[in-house]
DNA sequence: AGTAAAACCTGAATTTTATCATATTTTTGT
DNA sequence: ACAAAAATATGATAAAATTCAGGTTTTACT
């Protein structure tokens, strides 16, 4: 038999008790709907670096993230990743194809071991359609997702890389948080972080030496640690 | 008194019969629902070159494009604008806005003369609630939106200038159309054109120039006449 | 029609960023 | 533990893109 990328385990949670579930999206649902929930569901473990989807396929249905921590990214033209947001624990993702209709624009890929929880398209359009309050929520997620694309467009468009490496450091503390040290809680390779910033790799790793110079990040690996962040922000050029 | 940046003139349309309902997200809307829509709107006429809305600002409703084309845009740090998208008859603009209940994200501004309607949150919220086929239809503008928003990003992340500007020619005129001589339908300054690339607008005229030479297009003040699509397609590196 | 302002254009200099080459360190697999 | 592979680091060079400066043309306004 040839080897699966994806193992299962017996450990999956009820949704009702998924602490997943009560930062997600689903957090508000009645208990009938929650069981429902859980009856359609498909709950998959994941090593790190492996592939929940690919970008052109057909979206069958929405992963809910019960642990770990997901990068969403394109491939551009030669070849190379373009991570476009990070999705963790409470994150739905796949839903942007589920719902416009269209092929997945992005593919996903695990930082760290992962559980996922596949939920058909059936049950998403069903409390759609049924829990008026499940589609405001919907709504309002992908219009905010759409306004931080356009930050994004924006910042692309107009800063210079080292504008936006400084920045990509404190969206990233904002979306993982950062521990007792200030260290950021995600491990991406230089050659990750170069392909959220939109530059080289090399670029990344001559700035982060500059700001290690300047005492604004310590780094150790992969671990990277916020020293001066009102700095950092000022680096940054963001004043929100 | 003071001057007014906005004139209201006797032939608005009522939503019946408005050319530019029927190519919108209103198009199947129910005979009364026609009817309450067209008794909440309020039609107004616009400039070239007038702002609509500010970003920042509040939503308080939606515009409904009757006639015109408009730009949204955001001022980056350096007081830069961005061209995030364009709208034009039967588009609406400022949902993101008012279904993430954030402020603004961008601003809004014709390019030509221009109608729009604006139509305030209770009815658009109306809508969502009782009429499943209208809200789904909002779900799938937002998600096929965010779609285009994440290949720009790719693109902006990844491509040279050039390959950049070869592509904004096409997707103007996949967006405006051009007429029988191939000219697209939207008069944008060397400026504007450098908002939408994100890059300087001296590179744009030099690029337009490079262009011109090649002979992939030929250039009459602001009217771009595309000569050669297939060639400007293989500059643009894009194939789907 | 005439003037001012804005937009457009071009060249040169400068800055930013990417690429290439190569060395070192770290990780991975056996 | 070891070799191989991958990731990180750094310098030199090249390419890309911006900025600055100076024009010309076009547009707007009185």
């Amino acid at each position: 038999m040839h080897s699966v990328n994806m193992k299962k385990r017996p450990e999956t949670p009820h949704c009702d008790t998924c602490g997943a579930r009560h930062k997600s999206i689903f957090c508000s649902l009645s208990p009938e709907e929650v069981n429902d929930l859980d009856a359609s569901k498909n709950c998959n473990f994941y090593d790190k670096g492996q592939v929940i989807f690919h970008e052109g396929n057909r979206a069958n249905g929405i992963y809910c993230i019960s642990k770990g921590k997901i990068k969403l990214f394109q491939i551009g033209n030669e070849g190379k990743e373009q991570i476009i947001r990070f999705a963790k624990e409470g994150d739905i993702i796949g839903y942007r194809a589920l719902l416009s209709e269209e092929p997945l624009s992005a593919s996903a890929a695990t930082l760290e071991e992962s559980a996922l929880c596949f939920v058909p398209k059936s049950q998403i359009m069903k409390l759609i359609a049924e829990n008026p309050n499940f589609n405001f929520k919907m709504l309002k997620m992908l219009s905010h997702e759409l306004g931080e694309a356009a930050k994004i467009i924006t910042e692309l468009a107009q800063k210079p890389v080292r504008e936006r490496l400084a920045e990509t450091l404190l969206i990233l503390k904002s979306t993982f948080e950062t521990d007792e040290n200030q260290v950021i809680q995600v491990k991406l390779s230089r050659e990750e972080i170069a392909n959220i910033v939109g530059t080289a790799t090399e670029s990344v790793i001559r700035l982060l030496s500059e700001f290690k110079k300047e005492k604004l990040i310590e780094v150790e690996g992969r671990n990277i640690k916020l020293v001066n962040i009102p700095e950092l922000t000022k680096v940054a050029n963001v004043f929100e």
